[in-house]
DNA sequence: AGAGATATAGACCAAATGGTCTTTAAATCA
DNA sequence: TGATTTAAAGACCATTTGGTCTATATCTCT
């Protein structure tokens, strides 16, 4: 195959995605205008739309870079080879900083398309749908490992706590969008594993 | 004072909030367009301007509607004279019922908002920070109660175990707008309660 | 009947929307 | 150098946005 000739691409399609990720997540899908998006990525129309399609199509790629990084730190969080419980743990504490100070005010891009366009988006509505089967099937491993080595309190079932854990995580996403807090959210994160551990 | 004389109002302005709300509850603020607004009060843009001021007002009202209702329900469900566990049972439920199928899908104007809103209005964040407030307290003295009454497990403290409710619920509402489960959210609910009553 | 108040329908508006296209400057190769 | 490819700038477009205003019909009172 022969080289290409002309004039190289000269941006970074990804980072383009990365700051245009973040207009979506502070303003949200409909509120954020094109320009908003060519001020982010520093693009002129045209080659945003030569590169991505449209804003639709742009959004997605936005929302999967979103998806992924948040599967990357629960596949750190959660690493099999670590002690369950700490990983428990560590998933827990990195949800009370992200709703905690200034951070807290930020909120979640998951949670805000899926309230925005889940439901009458189908393309936004399977990667959602996806993201929190994989969330809670994460947790779930978490927690049977941890009741495999006898660290569970009785009666706890892996599936019901994982279900749980992570409404209790992505509920306080939500309330902490309107007053973060900080020190009651880690007490209450605190006292909500140890009703499961022993 | 003399009485008014001319063509009397001849529509109800509490119903057209409630319709507006419906809508607003369906799309989201920014998604909703003015003709949708009309169609669904079946109002002329002449009367919706002069009983509302304008669209931001009108959503205001909707939310304030929609809050006041969810107070309501929760004044019944967590009532002082009523056992407190069942109280916190029938409050479980409610979610529960509201996140199982096709009510599932709905979602919640009040997390829609805060998503969408809360961060770059004032009104907005005001009335869902109080409402999130007043839930959480709501549902902290029903555990007071409870652990008077010698009803709850040991170690449970009331504000802990509210946020951890609150949040329970809120997080439900989110996951289930992608995906409605029903039995499962069942199950965690009843096994989240159990972690806290004797 | 007539005065007074209100509703509707819809024309109208400026601004903003997402999206296309053309022109021009720049960068790389042969 | 000249061919080729790309990016930026911005003109341009139809449509939609939230919002105003006027004309007309309708209703209730005196």
């Amino acid at each position: 195959m022969p080289l290409p000739r002309g004039r190289p691409r000269s941006f970074d399609a990804e980072a383009a995605v990365e700051r245009a990720m973040g207009v979506f997540w502070s303003r949200g899908y409909h509120a954020t205008a094109l320009p908003d998006l060519l001020r982010a990525t520093k693009l002129s129309r045209g080659s945003l739309y030569a590169a991505f399609g449209d804003k639709h199509s742009l959004f997605l790629r936005a929302l999967d870079r979103y998806i992924a990084d948040a599967v990357t730190r629960m596949d750190i969080e959660l690493d099999p080879r670590k002690e369950p419980v700490d990983g428990l743990r560590a998933y827990l504490a990195g949800y009370v900083d992200r709703t905690s100070g200034a951070h807290g005010r930020l909120g979640c891009l998951v949670i805000a398309t899926t309230m925005e366009l889940a439901g009458r988006d189908a393309d936004v509505n399977r990667r959602i749908a996806s993201f929190f089967k994989v969330m809670e099937a994460r947790v779930a491993d978490a927690l049977s490992r941890a009741k495999a080595a006898g660290k569970l309190a009785d009666g706890v079932d892996p599936a019901n706590a994982a279900r749980i854990l992570v409404c209790f995580v992505e509920g306080l996403r939500v309330i902490s969008k309107t007053a973060p807090t900080g020190t009651i959210t880690q007490a209450a994160a605190d006292a909500l594993l140890d009703r499961f551990i022993r």
